[in-house]
DNA sequence: ACGACCCATGGTATCGATACCATGGGGATG
DNA sequence: CATCCCCATGGTATCGATACCATGGGTCGT
């Protein structure tokens, strides 16, 4: 059991000595296979495999310069949406031997900024981020840094380096005009203030601009918190009740809030889409399981996730082939599901 | 070309000598600032400000034999469930400098020994698992290193180093108890095949064992999935009702089997409780939107993170406290919520 | 059959921060 | 006023894997 080491840690001179090579073969044997003969390569792994040596990844990381990590921020964990891109993105990378290292950012751009200085100091070989808003500095420090950068969740014409993502006022802009086209009249939104979220901002402004182009006038409920709850659906409906003239259709931000609004009705006894039409953002499980299931615009959490563990492979693998600027930014569209609910 | 940065990078050299310092004092400036006079330690930070220096951590933890990482295995992120635990265990770790380095099994044993391995080549200073049940040489690898190491969401009474949960079988139990006390009398479980995994077994163990408490015949439904979805639920729900003699009450292993079940009630026009009770797991905020709300068991998902993180801490500040049998295993408890359907 | 070339393998310096030990100066104490 | 102690700081070796370069034996070409 006991061979080689006095400290108790295995390392890769007593894996060497006992299967009778260099250290530099077993190196080769674990990171570059096809370089070593195939006896030499069993010899090396029986003799891992005995001593039960784990490679020191910090020593690898410090002399190579190339660390097997990939960095990524996003707001939180809680919302499934981000959950599936981390699930994704984590599964695409572990098949070409890269590890995640996640910190959650709580949707604050200033704990974003302290979070990626804290993560390059892991030396990742690869950032992701959420979003394309953030701190002054994030921006230039990864740009001169030259890592490989890949910003989710939302496109703009100039990413730090690459972006995957879809148009998030694209969407509520069709997902109005497709309510609109339905004979809805009074079309109101309901989100989060704005200036909490890019994302939830960039929605608004989508819906504001349909309503631009329809010639109508935009009505728009503002939610007490990020509108990430049920029970802030529940209360806009409420809020919305209360008005005067009443919309006959509300898009909500997110497919969460709608579902509480939807569920308030139910037991309102408000018809849906009947008295009132509801559509919600991002076609979660919930949104099937709503009663009535929810019209709503499908994402593709899960595929940005994988989308940007390609992109960064297929870098890392390629070096640094520099890009044109189209090519930088990956547009995976989205699709507007109509169920019941309006 | 002594000073400065030939290669771009900005070590600590050049922090060093921009601040008139030797290395270990920009060391010490950032690891144990106490150490430092407030006048130079002024002047470092100033340095670093002006150079944009990042530490290179492989650098720090090759030499000091511990990272500032703690690895974490979960068997899905798209559990929000799990997901809190992260959040939660993430936040308590970053207020000590501490990162978490996940990765998701896919609720596979295999899967998490080969995923422990390569977590292990980065030196976490501490390793997090989900569960209790282990392949057979995670427990021997984790124990021989001298890790702290934390099993969470379940307690035994010889964990690897510590554990952190409830008792999944105690709060199925006691849920099925509290069935039979509101005079339900014929309580059915509906759950995944528990071989697939530990504590849904766990739930399914602590109903046999209340109904054979009680002197009764268990009822059992298998969900042809791991039974997280709502579909699962629905699915269960058309079985139930074509029984001869059908049950007057579900107990779900988790709530969003248990919501999927109450919302296909609701579409069959099932009153809930009056024919059928529902009790679920978890309670989720699903719980508390479904129609009727769920009468559920509540288990501390974040808190189970927060404390993890809290014994981490408390363990690495400690150097190596030995600890007795008992006081390895916290736990955090359950309670049972008491809602409209059941 | 001979030389060139290539493949497998090894020796050694090195990546950058930190531990260990040493040193000088200022304040406290008798 | 002198001695001792402690605090702040620096020099240097070192953690363990890998890059660079060297070497020897085998294969292929002409």
């Amino acid at each position: 059991m006991t061979s080689g080491s006095r400290s108790g840690r295995v390392r890769m001179v007593d894996v060497a000595q006992r299967a009778g090579v260099g250290t530099i073969t077993v190196s080769r044997a674990l990171r570059t296979p096809q370089q070593v003969s195939q006896e030499v390569r069993d010899r090396v792994l029986a003799a891992m495999e005995a001593t039960g040596y784990v490679p020191n990844l910090a020593a690898g990381t410090l002399k190579s310069q190339r660390s097997r990590v990939v960095a990524a921020i996003v707001p939180t964990l809680r919302n499934t949406i981000f959950a599936e891109t981390v699930e994704g993105l984590a599964d695409g990378l572990r098949e070409h031997g890269l590890q995640l290292l996640i910190a959650s950012s709580g949707y604050s751009l200033e704990a974003e900024e302290s979070i990626l200085l804290n993560l390059l100091g892991q030396q990742p070989v690869a950032v992701v981020l959420t979003g394309i808003a953030h701190a002054p500095r994030v921006r230039s420090m990864l740009r001169s840094r030259g890592l490989p950068v890949v910003e989710t969740w939302d496109l703009c014409d100039d990413p730090i380096d690459r972006a995957v993502g879809f148009s998030n006022l694209e969407a509520a802009r069709r997902m109005t005009l497709t309510l609109a086209d339905r004979g809805y009249r009074r079309i109101a939104f309901a989100g989060a203030p704005p200036q909490l979220e890019h994302r939830a901002a960039q929605r608004l402004a989508g819906y504001r601009q349909a309503m631009a182009e329809l010639g109508r006038a935009a009505q728009i409920i503002t939610l007490d918190d990020l509108g990430v709850t049920f029970a802030s659906g529940e209360r806009a409906v409420g809020q919305l009740l209360a008005r005067k003239r009443p919309p006959d259709a509300v898009f909500f931000v997110n497919d969460v809030v709608a579902f509480g609004a939807a569920q308030a009705c139910l037991r309102l006894g408000v018809a849906v889409p009947g008295q009132l039409a509801i559509a919600g953002f991002g076609d979660f499980e919930l949104a099937r399981a709503s009663n009535p299931p929810l019209t709503t615009v499908r994402i593709p959490g899960e595929q940005i996730g994988r989308t940007t563990a390609r992109l960064i492979v297929e870098r890392l693998d390629a070096g640094d082939p520099p890009l044109a600027g189209l090519e930088r930014v990956v547009d995976l569209g989205f699709e507007i599901i109509s169920r019941e609910s309006a």
